[in-house]
DNA sequence: CGGTGTCTGTTTTTT
DNA sequence: ACAGACACCG
């Protein structure tokens, strides 16, 4: 228990009970569990089974465990369960399946097939979507959920609100559809456990006795249905340690609620609390900056965030013309820093609020041949070509899941279209089975015309075919074979267009993880639908690129979280940005605040610099609008900001008069970069791909991001790539 | 059935 | 500006 300060101490040694930390930005919380986690097992001889850690996303889980591997026997370590809420749920659930009328094979809706089974039951119950939206009516329908809410009683309760009621009812259809399916949503992994520990005596017993010492990270992220899985599972030997920062709560849009760590305190009797309020990252100045800008938020315990780091410079603010004038600056400071100390790209990230703001980054980085990476990028999972060959999966693992079904049928193209699909769908519901069976039926007794019999006869025999080869291969094998054998491949082969491109590139990428995974794993199909559900490309693959790559890092300031970097530059720090002000409508206060927080995370994730910048007009939405300075910049004391370019105006008038415009250094001065268009890159260069690894450029085509590029990969061979998504770096 | 035009609504998103 | 969803027509 080396180099801990006193709070950090007092919080390892506490061993049982409950134990509230406030850990502030940088105040090194993970430290604390992990060291808690060992000095537990090391000193008081608790069993590493009985210890359960929360965390919110697969990468703090990885991260926790590499840690806990190092201090700890690795045997030893690995017994301690350390996992998000998801995926410790989805265990428990697979483990006791039984009690949830579910065969074990069901399988886990993501958030797309969430909407289109919203909308199926819209249509099945045929209203009209002018009346409930489908979208906001799916994210209804997952707040009800995790409130505990059964839609009955919110037929009820509507009253006269028959808005409500539509949506209660398509909440009745859209349930039944995954009990239908054997299939369940995000949420139902936490709350079908919440609902088996409070119903059944020897599960929750079981359970109990098993995770004796409970850790929860990012506490003020919790959600309603979380907190009650917490309380229940901590109940008995209430050996619960909660670790959070309200000043840090930026997912209450989500239904994360910051009351749960508010609250700790009354829902568990003889809490210990401790703050951690030593902060190890950055410079006396961004600390006094962001604290400042906390303390006018009024619902939060206070706290006092001190360091005994050096005071630093100040916070360079910039104004600038337009957005592509702010990525320039943004860049050229970059340089600039690089050129006159020892810095690598990798010690830069820049940070914004919405992600269409990184778009004129890509283009200036890439016009400059500078390397970045976008931190949790939309990216590969919501593809359209992975949600396909995952419905595949889903299909070939649980033929019951009629969603999965309808998504790949004509997908490829069979044949099969709409008209055909909703005979099968009718045939479905009038014979109450799932619409594989009703397939099987159909064709047995013959129903579908001759033409279609066949067509669909031909993709029964493939999902057949599909299904045996699972049993008989690898995971990787198995998706070789299934991205052949369902033509899902050949679709784009003969297809001259950058899309189809793209689309082949994205499915060798998805080929690779599977290679990747088998080689790592051994697991089998069933255990790759959980990880390619529950798990993102973040937890491992990024990690390794961050630690690797020298790159510049793009992201939104949700994102940021969690990471710390020794320059930050963040953008677009004007009203209606910075906070986000949709459509005209104003912000409550609570908006306010939790905005006022987003921008605290953002500041917090700098160790020695901090770069704001506002532009003077931005194009947003297609028009070019007028920004102001955001207010928030007026609660950050001047003497901790230093002034760039042009003069930007403090007092309550926030309309920036931009009066110097044409003096901001990039709009005149042209970058150190190739001013040609010319190809990026060259036959004969040598460049690294993620995932692909390093290789030799033969040729390349186009210009801009859609130039199409053929690369000789060491590792994996000749590849055509996009130069856009590949996302390639130069290595010589 | 499948390709092509028009209309829409645009935050953030750990799972 | 622009992607994605939907309607319409060949």
């Amino acid at each position: 228990m080396i180099d801990l300060n006193p709070q950090q101490l007092d919080a390892v040694q506490h061993k049982n009970g409950p134990l509230l930390v406030f850990a502030g930005a940088g105040s090194g919380k993970t430290r604390v569990i992990v060291a808690r986690i060992a000095y537990l097992i090391k000193n008081h001889a608790i069993p590493a089974y009985n210890i359960l850690a929360v965390t919110f996303t697969n990468k703090a889980a990885s991260e926790m465990k590499e840690r806990i591997g190092q201090i700890l026997d690795p045997d030893v370590a690995r017994q301690v369960s350390i996992g998000t809420f998801h995926a410790i749920c989805a265990r428990i659930l697979r483990m006791e399946h039984d009690h949830f009328g579910l065969s074990s094979t069901f399988t886990i809706s993501d958030e797309s097939e969430q909407l289109a089974r919203v909308k199926r039951a819209i249509e099945a119950l045929n209203i009209s979507t002018d009346r409930v939206d489908p979208k906001s009516t799916c994210e209804w329908i997952s707040r009800m959920k995790n409130r505990f809410i059964p839609p009955e009683n919110l037929i009820e309760s509507a009253g006269f609100n028959i808005h409500q009621k539509w949506m209660a009812e398509v909440f009745i259809e859209y349930e039944r559809q995954l009990k239908n399916d054997h299939a369940v949503d995000f949420d139902d992994l936490i709350i079908k456990v919440v609902q088996l520990l409070e119903e059944n005596l020897s599960v929750r017993d079981k359970l109990q006795d098993r995770f004796r010492y409970i850790m929860i990270d990012e506490y003020q992220d919790t959600n309603h249905a979380q907190y009650r899985l917490v309380k229940l599972l901590a109940s008995r030997y209430r050996n619960i340690m909660a670790v959070g920062d309200d000043d840090q709560s930026i997912y209450g849009w989500r239904g994360a609620e910051v009351s749960n760590i508010l609250s700790f305190s009354s829902d568990f009797s003889g809490v210990k609390t401790i703050k951690l309020e030593q902060n190890y990252r950055s410079t006396q100045t961004i600390l006094a900056a962001a604290s400042a800008l906390m303390t006018h938020n009024a619902n939060r315990t206070p706290k006092t965030l001190w360091t005994t780091n050096p005071p630093g410079e100040k916070i360079h603010v910039n104004l600038v013309e337009n957005e592509r004038a702010e990525a320039r600056v943004i860049l050229d400071s970059i340089q600039s820093i690089i050129r006159k100390s020892n810095r690598k790209l990798a010690d830069f990230a820049i940070f914004y609020r919405i992600n269409s703001q990184s778009r004129v980054f890509e283009e200036v980085f890439m016009e400059a041949r500078v390397p970045y990476r976008i931190v949790g990028n939309i990216g590969f999972f919501k593809r359209k070509e992975i949600k396909d060959l995952l419905s595949y999966i889903r299909l070939i693992l649980n033929p019951k899941d009629s969603s999965a079904c309808l998504r790949v049928i004509n997908n490829p193209r069979r044949g099969i279209g709409d008209n055909t699909q909703s005979q099968i769908s009718r045939f479905k519901d009038e014979h109450n089975i799932d619409l594989f069976s009703a397939i099987e039926q159909m064709i047995d007794e013959q129903i579908l015309k001759d033409h279609k019999l066949e067509k669909v006869n031909r993709f029964m025999q493939m999902i057949h075919d599909l299904i045996r080869k699972s049993r008989e291969t690898s995971v990787a094998e198995f998706m070789d074979f299934l991205i052949e054998r369902s033509g899902y491949r050949a679709q784009f082969d003969n297809v001259n267009t950058d899309e189809a491109t793209a689309s082949i590139e994205i499915i060798d990428e998805f080929l690779q993880l599977c290679y990747d995974y088998s080689e790592r794993t051994h697991g089998n199909l069933n255990d790759f639908a959980d990880y390619l559900s529950l798990y993102d490309e973040n937890a491992d693959r990024s990690t390794k690129d961050s630690t690797s790559l020298d790159t510049i890092s793009l992201m939104t300031l949700h994102n940021s979280k969690g990471l710390e970097f020794p320059f930050v530059f963040i953008c677009g720090v004007e009203n209606g940005l910075i906070p986000l002000i949709r459509s005209g409508d104003l912000l409550g206060p609570k908006e306010m605040e939790e905005e006022r927080r987003l921008l605290y995370v953002g500041l917090t994730r700098a160790r020695e610099r901090l770069f704001l910048s506002i532009t003077r007009q931005r194009r947003m939405y297609g028009n070019i609008r007028e920004s102001e300075v955001s207010s928030f910049i007026r609660e950050i004391p001047a003497e901790h900001i230093n002034y760039q370019a042009g003069e930007v105006h403090r007092g309550d008038s926030v309309r920036i008069p931009a009066p110097h415009a044409n003096r901001i250094s990039a709009e005149t001065k042209p970058i150190v970069t190739h001013p040609t268009s010319e190809a990026e890159f060259r036959k004969g260069d040598r460049v690294r791909h993620s995932l692909y690894g390093n290789g030799l450029v033969l040729d390349f085509k186009g210009t801009g991001i859609n130039a199409k590029i053929t690369i000789s990969f060491d590792r994996v061979g000749i590849k055509k790539l996009v130069l856009g998504p590949a996302r390639l770096i130069r290595l010589n």
